[in-house]
DNA sequence: TTGATATTTGAGTGATAACTCTAATTTGAA
DNA sequence: TTCAAATTAGAGTTATCACTCAAATATCAA
């Protein structure tokens, strides 16, 4: 891979795969499937790629960075900004959330390896709107703020969830619900 | 299937059905899979169920109901009480809830049939728990009842989706915790 | 322009998917 | 006990899966 047009090969590759994990699921994303997609032939995609699995883990692999973006930020951000990041991240790069949520259920139940980078990967995502509530509110004790983050991040989770069986959920206004107490005791 | 080996060996059938959705997935419950699970023959499952696509839309089926037990009760439940049914259903019927969850993120994306399905049941779950919302509250408006209540289901669809990835997730805790208002701004 | 190497072509491999079929066996109502 | 029908056995069919390979072609540094 060292000229323009296997590079641009990946890119329709990874393109493709992109989609596909988004709209039929890790089941459709088989390599004809790619291969028609990014209008490329078996010989091209394993000349690129070791494996469909490795196609995957590089696709699932940006959707976990994209889901925490601005990594430089971490320590400064304010759980609003987090929220609406990921409003950001599941309205405007559809893809990559439908691959972020189909790897959350189906993908890493015969994969350990995914699974790993998956939960490591929850883990950070806790902590960093544990560390957000934590400069909000200097007051509430560490566990509580860490199960706060916990209810929210999963909460939020299933919100995107959601959003993948009816596309026109309204992610943004449930997610601020929740973070704006649409949930307290009436 | 009119003789009672008949009726057994379905009940063998959809057991494994229901424990292999929950375990590896759409993706890993194959005929060959079940049949093994089940200890039966491809002869003998063909002879009972037209398809694979029967034996898991059966199953599927089954989940759908046990989410929502109980449906005499319909128009008296309280908010706690859907709650804590919820919980006991992914807790104690954690086959179940796995099918659940396999089905509502890549069971509905290539099976227009099961997704009608799922975002009825969706429907009509989101309208129970807006009417026990209704008779704690009766003040709140229709508008905001429903808002809520399609906020707290899908939020509920995420801690169930995190126990899908870890077992130990607190289902219950962080539940009660979306109920109790652990979310408010502090 | 040359030529070593990257890339593409596209038929082909073995494994496994869902599903079928016929013959053998088991069941239980009469 | 009999026997028609239900059930099971298990090899076989067709399609598709991930993946390979040798030959043809395109690329770009020198």
């Amino acid at each position: 891979m060292r000229y323009k047009a296997g590079l641009e090969t990946r890119d329709r590759i990874l393109e493709a795969t992109r989609r596909l994990i988004a709209e039929a699921g890790l089941e459709g994303t088989t390599i004809k499937a790619i291969c028609d997609q990014a209008e490329v032939l078996p010989g091209s995609f394993y000349n690129l790629f070791d494996s469909k699995e490795q196609a995957i883990v590089t696709v699932v692999r940006e959707a976990i960075e994209a889901v925490d973006p601005d990594p430089e930020h971490l320590g400064k951000d304010t759980l609003a900004a987090l929220v609406e990041a990921y409003i950001v991240f599941i309205t405007e790069q559809s893809d990559l959330a439908g691959v972020y949520i189909a790897i959350a259920v189906s993908g890493t139940r015969n994969n350990p390896e995914l699974r790993e980078r998956f939960l490591r990967h929850h883990e950070r995502r806790v902590a960093r709107f544990a560390g957000a509530i934590e400069r909000e509110h200097p007051r509430v004790e560490a566990d509580a703020r860490s199960r706060r983050a916990e209810t929210l991040v999963s909460a939020l989770n299933g919100i995107a969830l959601h959003r993948v069986l009816d596309p026109s959920f309204d992610v943004a206004g449930h997610s601020r619900a929740l973070l704006n107490g649409a949930l307290i005791p009436l």
